[in-house]
Formats: structure tokens, C-alpha cells, sequence
DNA sequence: TAAATATACATAAATTTCTTATGCATAAAA
DNA sequence: TTTTATGCATAAGAAATTTATGTATATTTA
């Protein structure tokens, strides 16, 4: 990302998650988005997000679907029935996070 | 950490919260009480620890102080002046973390 | 009492994840 | 017509971690 907000390996899970959410994304769509919904707080460089995508379709994660919009290429990503499982894992594994870094650095904080 | 549940960059800054509630600690210390804290659910290892602790002080954010107790060596840690700002402000990105990623993965948490 | 576990530090190699810097190409706007 | 937006990609380097060791003393267990 292009600013220091978000802590390293929470990528894939915003990935997995806006396309659980979305349907299919292609990437570009998904820097937009991020952008849109934290209100310009978050930029997810390129650099960072293909070859996030890259390696989460390497995984099985993900499948990807090629379409040519307007003469230019986009890669339509979207979850494979393993990838909608793993999503359910991380956003659990994000919950755990959250809810042990309540206890380890600030007991007020709690989730609904 | 030997786990999956927590995202990198969060060490120092439970170093440093660890380190603001209870005045000093050794590093043994830390990785118990964070064992202790997350019921078992975390693990920092040492190879993470000790290199962080190293660079938090060359940093000047944290000061030492040698101890030997039952003929073992410790090394107390403790919060400099510059380290306890630091902490404030690691707390304060930790948080617009959270809210970050509520906004894009659950909009049903929410910190208190 | 010997062996295993707990306490306590440390570092080095490899891996993961990200930033920064490029590169290519088309479309729209200034 | 030059800049910005759209859309992909990779490579070099940095940062934070994991995994694998190494050393040493104290305590517990078999």
C-alpha cells in the first residue's frame, strides 16, 4: 500500500473478501474500490496487488476469466469453491486478530 | 510468531503496549504473558522477538538494563521518553487499521 | 540420577510481503 | 498534444517474519 495504515498479510483477506462481496473484480477495479470504501485513506499498489492475485490463483484460490472492455484488456477474478472456504478462514483469522490484539494492547476495544 | 493469526508489523507495537502497562520486562516475560494473554493462541518466537527488541532500542525507543537473577541472565526492557510518544502513536495506527479494515471486510464491527 | 523440560539469551538463512521503480498499451481529458 | 486515467505486468530492494540452530543454567520427571 502506499501509505503505512494496513499491516502486511491483511491483503489477501480485503482481496478474498471484495470478491466474496463483489462476484468478480478485475484489479484495477478492486485498487478503486479499496480506495472508494476507506475514503482515500488506502492505496494498494500494483506492485503489491498482481502478484497477490497471481499467487492466490496459483493457489487454487482464485480463477480468472479474460474480457477485452473498450479495446483493453481485463482479468476478471473471482473466488473457486476453495477459495470461498479459505475466505470464511481468513476473516475469522482477522477476527482472532482483532480481538486478541483487545486483549494484548487495549482492553476497550471490542467487536460487536 | 509461530502462528497464522497475527498480521506482521503488530509485534513492536505489542512490545511496546506490553512495556507501557507494566514498566519493564524481559524478553522470556513478553512472550509468556502474550502466550498467557491470548490463551494460548499466540506465540511470538524468539527469532522474531530478540532482533525486535534490538532494533527498538537501537531505535531509542526502549533502554536497558541487566539483571542476574538464580545465576540466569535478563535483560529488562523498559520505555524511553521518545518511546512512550512512539507507543501512542503505533496504538493510534493500530487502531485506524481496525477501522480500516471493518470499513472494507465487516461492516458490522466496530471499535467501542 | 539421568534425561527432559523450562528458563534465558542470541544469530543466520530463507521466506513472505510489501515498496519503489519501471515498462507496455489504449482511451479520455485538458 | 500532452497529461491523466485505465489496465496489465515484472524486477530490485527493504522489512518483518519463520525456521533452524547454538549456548548455558535451573528445575522437574522418570
Amino acid at each position: 500500500m502506499g501509505n503505512s495504515k494496513l499491516y502486511k498479510g491483511s491483503l489477501n483477506t480485503i482481496i478474498l473478501k471484495l470478491l466474496d462481496e463483489n462476484g468478480k473484480m478485475y484489479g484495477y477495479e478492486i485498487t478503486q474500490k479499496v480506495k472508494a470504501l476507506s475514503g482515500g485513506d488506502l492505496n494498494i499498489t500494483e506492485g503489491a496487488l498482481y502478484p497477490a492475485l497471481h499467487k492466490l490463483e496459483a493457489e487454487g484460490l482464485l480463477e480468472v476469466e479474460v474480457a477485452k472492455v473498450d479495446n483493453r484488456l481485463r482479468k476478471y477474478y473471482k473466488l473457486t469453491e476453495s477459495g470461498e472456504k479459505e475466505t470464511v478462514n481468513r476473516l475469522a483469522e482477522l477476527e482472532d486478530f482483532i480481538r486478541s490484539m483487545q486483549k494484548l494492547v487495549n482492553p476497550n476495544w471490542s467487536i460487536d
